[in-house]
RNA sequence: CGCGGGGUGGAGCAGCUGGCAGCUCGUUGGGCUCAUAACCCGAAGGUCGUAAGUUCGAGUCUUACCCCCGCAA
């Protein structure tokens, strides 16, 4: 080990981030690096009954004894991260804006971890927004955190596909760890100066921002593409849903047919297969895989039929 | 004490005005067929979440508890 690497490895680093994506990330630079801190949301009620939760991050460093910082505005409560004067601050989906006088404190920077190509799909829902678009590829990008949400300067990128069988779940996982990878890749070409930051063009900006409710809501009369990444691009996060009888529905898995209905509204259940219910959409046919009814657990659908009678001919909203 | 749904053969459900535990699917044996994931006939498989109570008798009524899930956050 050479005196550079030595130093490199000593560098003072406080990581901020929250959900189950920064934590591969957190787990590596734990590894190599002095991690000072750690910084997540603030505990919140979380679930049914009210219970508290608690940040995957969080639970990462209460198991590594790490220190944990758990400001509820990081725009002003910033001075117990100054006061351990770090070198550098690795972000990863954090979940509030970092203010100036914390992003121009240390001597390395502020570097995020954004799982997107950038500037495809700022914002917090690139992984299942690269999907639901229909996207060949996505990627991991390393850059300068800017007080403009994820605009600063670009330090590494790369690229991987998206299968058209990958789900949220799939490509999340692979992205994490890609984003893992590449980031203690990069630190210590940051470190000895040896990357030129390159600025985003902003003609290409795209945004991927957070899931709503209405983008778990299933449109029949979309496209039988537009549906099935939808519901792969939530398959694992959120889910998606439809509505029937006044029951709501959640649809985790489908599958596209080539069959035609012209005949039939959209919405409306065209036949009960071997695996699974078809219903007719916009231009074409999907077949309903995995569901589950509200109260109840997630089952096939072909179970979903069998306690029911008479779906063929009713029609989904 | 946030709101709500639910625990019945392996899966999904019905039964809940107390009286022999049922349906669809799956599993399994046989039949039909050139053949089949199709069709026909038969079989196995259930401490009805747990505990106590009411009753001649409880899946069903009462009480307590355990577990699963949707919404909301």
């Amino acid at each position: 080990m050479n005196r550079k690497q030595e130093l490199v490895k000593d560098i003072k680093i406080v990581f901020m981030g929250t959900p189950l994506f920064s934590v591969p990330v957190l787990t590596r630079l734990y590894q190599n690096y002095n991690v000072l801190a750690v910084v997540t949301q603030p505990d919140k009620p979380v679930n049914r009954g009210r219970k508290v939760g608690i940040s995957p991050i969080k639970q990462f460093a209460l198991d590594n004894n790490i220190l944990i910082l758990q400001p509820d505005k990081i725009k002003n409560q910033y001075q117990e991260i100054i006061d351990l004067s770090p070198d550098m601050i690795i972000t990863c989906a954090y979940g509030q804006i970092i203010p100036k006088e914390l992003l121009d404190y240390p001597k390395y920077g502020c570097i995020n971890v954004h799982a997107s190509l950038l500037p495809n799909l700022r914002g917090g829902a690139p992984i299942q927004r690269a999907i639901m678009n229909g996207y060949k590829k996505t990627g991991i990008t390393i850059m300068y955190m800017d007080v403009k949400m994820d605009n600063g300067d670009i330090l590494a990128k790369q690229e991987i596909e998206i299968s058209p069988l990958d789900n949220y779940t799939k490509l999340h996982d692979k992205l994490s760890k890609l984003g893992s990878e590449l980031l203690i890749d990069t630190i210590p070409k940051i470190i000895n100066g040896s990357i030129n930051p390159i600025k985003q063009d902003e003609t290409k900006v795209t945004y991927g921002f957070n899931i709503t409710k209405e983008d778990e809501k299933i449109n029949f009369s979309n496209s039988k593409e537009q549906i099935y990444n939808q519901v792969r691009g939530l398959d694992g996060f959120s889910g998606t849903y439809f509505i029937l009888d006044d029951k709501r529905i959640k649809l985790y898995e489908c599958e596209i047919t080539d069959n035609k209905y012209d005949n039939l509204i959209d919405g409306e259940i065209t036949n009960i297969y071997k695996n699974g219910v078809g219903v007719k959409v916009c231009d074409g046919e999907i077949i309903l895989k995995v569901i589950q009814p509200e109260g109840k657990n997630k089952m096939q659908a072909t179970a979903f039929v069998n306690g029911k009678k008479d779906l063929v001919g009713k029609v989904l909203k």
